[in-house]
DNA sequence: TCGGAGTATGTTTACGTAAACATATGGCGT
DNA sequence: ACGCCATATGTTTACGTAAACATACTCCGA
């Protein structure tokens, strides 16, 4: 700025006042400033300009994976309500570790970010002891069974599994196996499981078994899983899939083994990928809003005044819906 | 550092060899300095550190979109290998326009980034220019076909395409409609195209027609521009998609309409998708690298050394496989 | 016994920015 | 004609850190 200053001839403040919009110049100078900061490639030091004003203008986004569509949508509608204020994120895996979790966000803490994103609500208490002693604002994503640390925009994953469950019943089914993936450590699928088993037991149907795979979910691995469960001897009428992912393979084994959907075997996932719809048999599913969450919770954050903060829900609701395909 | 400094009973600079573990401590001061630092919650402020040291520890990420598998696979091996370095990804998304990249260059340029990485070799004049003038590292990802800024890290599009190409031609079609995407602006898909007619151009075979869509690239739109294509007055022997996404739409049209291939048509896309191991017939596709192209780009950036760089190499051939499946 | 080398700590300063506080000019109402 | 207010610019300072440059103590060999 002292360059720009000299080459424009006035005083590093007004060059200041020119970069951030904020105070009086009059036109002439503001020309004589851009036309200087132009011939010298300036390029402002958001740094400094960060150190000055205790704010970055980063926002920190914590997400389990990217290996997982839902997580890349979620981030594409952060990413794009954060750039329309041209804030940034700043962002790591955790892999679905609560360890990774705490190191990540001690860390992403030291770039002063304005806000943080959360996958889910649960969190270790060094999570939130961190979060708490710096002030932060957080946003907390996908799910809203449980408490939040300021707010959460998601949806109900017990609710889901259960919406899913009752479809199932009603359409006779009462055998059930459950296919999961992750070891388990999607807290969010182990909520819709949760969901799940509740309302087949009200309904006097049974579990027959709940399978979880170590790896991610993919297709490849539903369609391994499926093949398993379809030759296994005490066979269930349905499969509960924790994912999309994992039921499309489940509908490619059965393409490609002559299994009939849903007489053979029914079947039901979760998210509402749009690929699905090009599937030859529909995929009976729970419709996530992935990229509106995403967006809602980098707008709250992105959002200037700390004014708003207390005005806004703790909990949003962006619901979901129940799309019945052919597989159940 | 004054706090923990003022508790733990030393001078501010103590602090900070303590924490950033360089100059001479006595290890009684550094369990001292330590235990206050835990106490008050002492979290280091990286701006202004960055800020003192003219360097960020941030690694900015230019990339098209997160609607893509490859790039999210990409940003997957760039983060793997960043956070091994506790160095963190900033990023911004173009959607593959030239303007938009050169805005978040320049934009994340004022973060002071330690490296930068890019999608391909083809950028405005001005970005470069604004690169060129911060100085920063660059590594541009997936394309070699072409003068990096400094590395590259990827494979020959073009060197893909004939390969495609070739392959085809040996099975003995000569018909080819190319179908791709995004109005054509993924420029890593029109090297292949480019390199796919040249082929076709040499055996004699005909270019039927290329039909880009406007949407971005999906299973969806895939199989809807196999329908199109099929249903045509001038049918063709075989269809080349710019990626696995559409192709595997359009394996999924013939599934469901009945449509024989390779009898019927032929097929062959690009990326070798792991989805695609689950589909009942097996695309015939390029296999990339993407994890590894990421990874090794984030290596490259996070690279303490600065002497290391005149000694990397320029263009980093990572290869691809062609990969034949039951599609042609 | 003395001096130098290694170890351990402190003091001063600068990184680039913007808030807070001055200062200066011009116009307008009374 | 006077003063006040809106406009326009300048000066000083602080944000938290680490490099550069002191200073002090200890140990060891000649």
């Amino acid at each position: 700025m002292d360059d720009v200053a000299n080459r424009a001839g006035v005083s590093q403040m007004t060059v200041s006042r020119v970069m951030s919009g904020k105070g009086y110049i009059s036109s002439k100078v503001r020309a004589q400033v851009e036309a200087a900061a132009a011939e010298i490639g300036y390029v402002q030091n958001r740094l400094a300009r960060g150190l000055r004003s205790e704010q970055s203008s980063l926002i920190a986004v914590v997400l389990p994976t990217l290996g997982n569509t839902v997580f890349t949508e979620v981030l594409r509608g952060i990413t794009d309500a954060l750039t329309a204020q041209s804030f940034r994120p700043v962002f790591g895996l955790t892999e679905y570790s609560e360890e990774r979790e705490y190191e990540l966000v001690r860390d992403l803490l030291s770039w002063r970010p304005s806000g943080i994103v959360l996958a889910g609500l649960e969190h270790s208490d060094q999570t939130r002891q961190a979060i708490d002693a710096s002030g932060v604002r957080v946003a907390e994503v996908m799910d809203i069974d449980g408490e939040p640390i300021s707010a959460a925009f998601g949806l109900s994953q017990i609710a889901a599994g259960q919406v899913t469950a009752q479809h199932m019943l009603d359409k006779g089914h009462r055998r059930f196996v459950y296919a999961g993936s992750q070891s388990g450590s999607d807290l969010r699928a182990g909520k819709r499981l949760e969901g799940f088993r509740q309302k087949v037991r009200e309904a006097g149907g049974t579990m027959v078994s709940e399978i979880i795979s170590a790896l991610p979910s993919s297709m490849v691995e539903g369609r391994r899983m499926t093949a398993e469960i379809l030759a296994s001897a005490d066979r269930p009428d349905a499969i509960y899939y924790s994912n999309d992912d994992l039921a499309a393979g489940g509908i490619m084994h059965c393409l490609a083994e002559g299994v009939s959907i849903p007489d053979d075997i029914a079947m039901a996932g979760f998210n509402g990928l749009p690929y699905l719809d090009a599937l030859p048999i529909q995929l009976t599913t729970v419709k996530t809003p992935r990229y509106d969450i995403g967006l809602q919770a980098g707008q709250l954050l992105a959002a200037q005044g700390q004014g708003g903060q207390s005005t806004a829900p703790k909990l949003v609701d962006l619901g979901f819906e129940l799309s019945v395909g052919q597989t159940c």
